[in-house]
DNA sequence: TGATCCCGCCAACGT
DNA sequence: ACGTTGGCGGGATCA
């Protein structure tokens, strides 16, 4: 074995690139590690970055640059730059590709990146894992690392062998809810608790021991058995095809989230939760490799779970001092009883959401009866009969494997990086150039779906300019999505700091350049921030962190991109862009999204039917038809199908056909940061249009924006996937937006840098209340805007309303001066006792 | 050092 | 018999 090790890795030819050699390797060796590079220091900051970036823009990188590149660390900013343009530089290649390169979380970036959040059912969402392995650059076995841990979120599902179906978020806040409701079913808190108290009180207490023991009779006797938490629709799924008893992984990861939901703060060790794990399947014999293994175990799941943001890793300082720990970050869940409650403060919630959501109620009631553990287990009978669907769903989808791959355009994603490494946001941006160029791949592919639509439309796309206007038209799909304009995804994602984050910064930063509003608005934010957030650190701290960011942020960005200063919107940026790639993309899935079920709605009233269809990948479906499982998943499955036929018509026809589709549609694909960097040209030129979108997209094809384009772009990524969501309405803002280069200024700054430790919290106050006012104001709007997270819509809408347009902003602050939505946000958190570090 | 966690052997499964 | 999954833990890296 020990040859095996890594040093083993070829290393080989080429030096920097090792990933994304496309040269058939299928076979999993690993690429050759281009470790020995010397590159210029081994494992300086920049050095990060370089890896990063590599990570973040592999494909196409890999492309370009398919030789082997040179090195050199301070290459690598440069190397973002050429990015930009295209990927000259090939010498960038970041030197070594040491462990962390190999990382699952940055494999894991990489692969989330290659699918939408909200896949719209349309598009190919199926997964093979030879190929993604082979693109990735790793060895299969990694993929299956990651691919257990999203199926036991229910991001993905098995279809087939070596063939996942990606569903994305659409069934995470369902998943959330359920796994939150099991993990009570289960006493997790109480095992926590338990277990906490040993380890405070020294293990000695017997007492502590026995009231543990009592807990853990209670329910992790029964829970012992919990296997895997199937969803109302996924149910036979995942078990069927794997038999392999679901051991670890995937179930680990379940409890693994599970006591994130049921514990208060929100905040699990990886000791308790080892402990916890391993207490349920035996009690707890303290068993050192044992234990040692779930750690490793645990890692690995905690890994994947922070590149989906849902957890970041934190330090817990106890009194045996600090502890590695993981805070959950994700989406709020709800208790699902308060289902009733959550649509109504959750009025922003989309219909199909709301159905999703009842449904949802109904599954679980039907999963988790009173009593988890059957439900969620399934039965051998369901599960032959389960296999058998499979099967006949293999045959059926082996057939259209025509798939698109959006794979390598998908990078928007990539911005998604966790808040890890401060670096990320560096790599966002090289992200975002690289996306630039894998959007101008996608938009290619969309404008491919769009009929090709002329390539240039950028500046004007007639006649989807019209539509956003209409968009409050958007009789069809908003038939379907009705008041609560946004989105399904709206809970999770406002709850989610990345969404808040995104909707805080756009508005500030916007919001500031704007004016007037800014001022008041970002006092109130920061204030906030810092009260909610932090409450045991101190003012000075959170100073002193801001500052610190700040400078970080600063220093990424004057070296990387050396931006224009002007732009220093984009210091936000950074962070900000990946969340608003993130959205973007979001959007775009929304948008999509919404393409579908429009296509749906015309094709079908079956699919109408569901409503939540459109947003729900197959699997889901099986909410609308409780009633049978199977038979709703082979529904769903025929319907998945149906749909992606429908759909890649559909697409294509979109554009020209329904304005409003088109409208809607197309923007979210220009979502991607080169229409949003276009967009700011292109919207001087044609301000008003969504359409700009399109334009935009064009014009970014055409035209790599300059490094101060880039600031704005992200900026304006940001802004544009909320406005392009919206119709109409976006696309103004952004406009706006972009003319006042202004806005940016200082006030963004210090926005950022609160955000990024501090302001999550407090920044999805803000959101929350935009949100319940915004839908109070303006009823109108939501309907149109179908999916959007809520955080975009909000924005979006705010400065849509504004009469003021971009001022909106003033009217914004007026709404957040609704200080409500702090008091909200105090729920975030009050973090604990324990103080939690960063890191 | 201890915290992380990559790597890949090899068994369980499936076909 | 071979391919796919993925449990598992050594031991390399990182901090």
């Amino acid at each position: 074995r020990s040859v095996l090790k890594t040093p083993l890795k070829q290393s080989a030819t080429s030096p920097s690139v090792l990933a994304e050699i496309r040269p058939g390797c299928h076979p999993l060796t690993t690429p050759p590690k281009p470790k020995e590079i010397p590159a210029a220091d081994p494992w300086t900051p920049t050095s990060n970055l370089k890896m990063l970036i590599s990570a973040a823009s592999p494909e196409i990188r890999s492309r370009e640059q398919r030789r082997g590149l040179s090195d050199n660390t301070s290459e690598v900013l440069q190397a973002k730059h050429c990015l930009q343009e295209q990927l000259s530089g090939d010498e960038y290649e970041k030197s070594q590709p040491s462990r962390k390169e190999k990382s699952l979380g940055l494999l894991c970036h990489k692969f989330l990146a290659r699918y939408p959040n909200y896949p719209s059912a349309a598009e190919n969402n199926y997964i093979c894992l030879d190929e993604v392995a082979e693109e990735l650059n790793v060895e299969r076995r990694r993929i299956y690392d990651i691919v257990n841990v999203l199926e036991s979120l229910h991001m993905v599902s098995r279809l087939a062998k070596n063939r996942y179906a990606w569903h994305g978020r659409h069934n995470l806040a369902k998943t959330l809810q359920t796994l939150k409701k099991v993990g009570e079913e289960n006493k997790y808190t109480q095992q926590i608790q338990m277990i906490k108290k040993r380890e405070y009180e020294h293990e000695f207490d017997t007492d502590g021991e026995r009231n543990e023991e009592m807990a853990r009779s209670f329910g992790s006797n029964e829970h012992s058995e919990m296997c895997f938490v199937e969803l109302p629709g996924m149910e036979f799924r995942a078990a069927s095809v794997n038999s392999r008893k679901d051991k670890s992984l995937r179930v680990m990861s379940q409890k693994f989230v599970m006591l994130f939901l049921v514990s208060t703060p929100q905040i699990v060790s990886l000791e308790v939760a080892a402990k916890i794990l391993i207490g349920e399947d035996q009690l707890e014999d303290l068993d050192k490799s044992k234990f040692k293994t779930k750690i490793r175990r645990l890692y690995d799941i905690a890994n994947v779970l922070s590149s989906l943001e849902l957890i970041k890793k934190v330090h817990v300082t106890e009194e045996r001092g600090r502890k590695p720990a993981f805070k959950w970050t994700g989406p709020e869940v709800l208790p699902n009883v308060r289902d009733a409650k959550l649509e109504a403060t959750a009025t922003t919630w989309v219909p199909h959401i709301s159905e999703s959501i009842t449904s949802k109620e109904q599954c679980s009631k039907n999963l988790f009866p009173s009593r988890v553990k059957q439900s969620f287990t399934r039965h051998p009978s369901l599960i032959k009969l389960v296999k058998s669907i499979e099967n006949d769903r293999r045959k059926i989808q082996s057939a259209p494997t025509s798939p698109v791959k959006i794979s390598a355009s998908s990078d928007q994603n990539l911005s998604a990086v966790p808040s890890k490494m401060p670096q990320l946001a560096a790599i966002s941006k090289h992200q975002l150039e690289g996306q630039s160029k894998k959007a101008k791949e996608i938009k290619m592919k969309l404008a491919l779906e769009c009929n090709q639509s002329s390539p240039e439309a950028v500046s004007k796309p007639e006649p989807r300019t019209a539509p956003p206007a209409q968009k409050s038209a958007p009789a069809q799909p908003l038939g379907v999505l009705p008041p609560s304009h946004s989105s399904v995804s709206p809970i999770m994602l406002p709850h989610t700091h990345s969404g808040v984050s995104y909707a805080i910064y756009l508005h500030p930063s916007q919001a500031h350049t704007v004016t007037t509003y800014s001022p008041s608005f970002m006092l109130q934010p920061l204030p906030c921030a810092n009260v909610t957030g932090i409450k045991s650190i101190n003012s000075k701290v959170l100073n002193k962190i801001t500052t610190e960011e700040r400078d970080n942020h600063i220093a990424k960005d004057d070296p990387r991109n050396s931006l224009t200063p002007n732009e220093r919107q984009t210091v936000q940026p950074e962070s900000m862009s990946h969340k608003c790639l993130k959205r973007s993309q979001a959007l775009q899935e929304n948008s999509l999204i919404k393409k579908c079920r429009s296509d749906d709605k015309s094709l079908d009233t079956s699919l109408t039917f569901f409503p939540s269809g459109y947003l729900i990948p197959l699997p889901q479906c099986t909410h609308h038809g409780n009633k049978a499982g199977f038979s709703n998943k082979e529904k769903a499955g025929i319907c998945s199908l149906q749909h992606t036929t429908y759909n890649s018509p559909i697409a294509g026809v979109i554009p020209v056909t329904a304005s409003e589709l088109k409208a809607v549609n197309i923007p979210a694909f220009h979502i991607t940061p080169l229409n949003i960097m276009l967009s700011p040209t292109s919207v001087a030129a044609a301000p008003v249009l969504s359409n700009s979108c399109l334009n935009s997209s064009n014009a970014s094809s055409a035209q790599t924006p300059s490094s101060s384009v880039m600031n704005f772009t992200l900026q304006h990524v940001g802004l544009i996937p909320a406005g392009v969501q919206v119709p109409a309405n976006p696309v103004l803002q952004h406009v706006t937006v972009s003319s006042k280069p202004e806005n940016v200024s200082h006030s963004s700054e210090s926005m950022n840098l609160k955000e990024e430790k501090v302001s999550k919290n407090t920044l999805q106050l803000p959101d929350h209340e935009l949100n319940g006012k915004y839908s109070a104001v303006t009823p109108l709007q939501q309907p149109s805007v179908p999916k959007e997270p809520q955080e975009l819509q909000t924005v979006k809408e705010n400065f849509f309303r504004t009469p003021g347009g971009p001022n909106t902003v003033s009217s914004f602050s007026a709404n957040s001066d609704g200080t409500d939505g702090i008091s909200q946000g105090t729920l975030y958190i009050p973090q604990r006792k324990l103080e939690v570090s960063e890191d």
